[in-house]
DNA sequence: GTCTATATCGTGATAGAC
DNA sequence: GTCTATCACGATATAGAC
């Protein structure tokens, strides 16, 4: 059974790679697997999961649909590439609640609106929200990674009566702030001035977060 | 012209109905109509419009998918047709905004809450909610509707600066309530239990309403 | 490594038989 | 009124040529 390459001869004996790594290893291209990721973060975010087709990330990538299946394989693969988020929000979070929780709420608001106005970091939450309502496996990511994980963190630290239900309210409401203004655009929020956002809602925030 | 139902006797004289409606009026059928929209509303507050599909909701409405499209024509119709809520919100506002603000913010979370408690509102409203991120007919109703209408009525009447601004924090707030809470289910908000949830935001939607 | 060609499936919508 | 049959289209994914 099984063909050694050398054979006996018999056949055209076509030697059939045996201990070829099945996914390519290598990645000579330039920055093609970059462009990929980056055009796949796009789309899903202007469309979200469902209404993302590999052929238009393709298409924005300027490559091949098939180079896509080749080098991440599957769509939720790709979708799970291009939302994967690298900063790691322990540290910063360590720094917004910080030694005391006088002010918190200030420094909380001021740290959600940054990452949002930063397109950088905005580009994969847009991605992950709007997917998150009708793709499961959006759903996971925000359920597991940045609710679990962020919202953990945060109500080990508050020193109120259900501290895990007070922190998801201030939760609730910056990821409702967050789909008025920057993904359905709702005037006059999508245009305000960051600061007029931070003055409203950072005594909120504080309240939920310590006042019992 | 036109047989009278008497007429000569020639035939049989089934005496034909006259001014019958072209589209079915008298609905011979038991609930068919009814039924399918209770199965679309069903299907679009579970999936989203972008998963739900014509031959699913004739599935669960039990009847041929051909018949959908004979009573409502497009999907895009199905839709309206389904999260078309009836019920008049200028009238419950007006209640809620009431003579005074005093005490605005307790009415407005008690008032929001019992619209999402109750299944019956809260299906369409899960409906357009879900699918209003990806599909834009839905995030038309959102905007136009929901919040247009709403959010007018209620920064009519408020004495703060940047009314408009103040309604729209208020409403984040309760869209990302209703997203933590009764889309996603993220526990323990999900969970708790709605006088829990009044006491905490009453006063938030207080404060954005009447604060300076 | 990159792309052409294709297999297979599910979708919305329509025409027409009964 | 209800359903069968079908069209045209776009999706994911794979096989294989170069």
């Amino acid at each position: 059974m099984t063909d050694s390459p050398g054979g006996t001869g018999t056949g055209p004996a076509a030697p059939r790679r045996r201990g070829r790594p099945p996914r390519a290893s290598v990645d000579t291209g330039p920055g093609t697997r970059e462009r990929i990721l980056a055009a796949a973060r796009a789309e899903f975010s202007d469309r979200g999961y469902d209404k993302t087709s590999m052929r238009g990330i393709a298409k924005a990538a300027g490559v091949d649909a098939a180079l896509v299946h080749h080098y991440f394989g599957t769509k939720d693969e790709v979708f799970a590439a291009a939302v994967e988020v690298d900063f790691e929000p322990a540290l910063t979070l360590s720094a917004v609640l910080g030694h005391d929780l006088d002010g918190v709420g200030e420094r909380l608001a001021r740290y959600f609106l940054s990452v949002w106005e930063n397109p950088a970091t905005r580009t994969p939450l847009i991605a992950v929200i709007r997917s998150a309502l009708t793709h499961e496996a959006a759903a996971k990511v925000l359920r597991g990674f940045v609710l679990r994980r962020l919202l953990e963190r945060v109500a080990a630290d508050l020193k109120v009566p259900d501290p895990r239900f007070r922190a998801e309210l201030a939760a609730s409401h910056m990821i409702g702030i967050a789909i008025m203004r920057y993904v359905l655009e709702v005037e006059p929020l999508a245009s305000a001035d960051p600061e007029s956002i931070v003055e409203l809602v950072a005594p909120t925030l504080q309240r939920y977060l310590t006042e019992a």
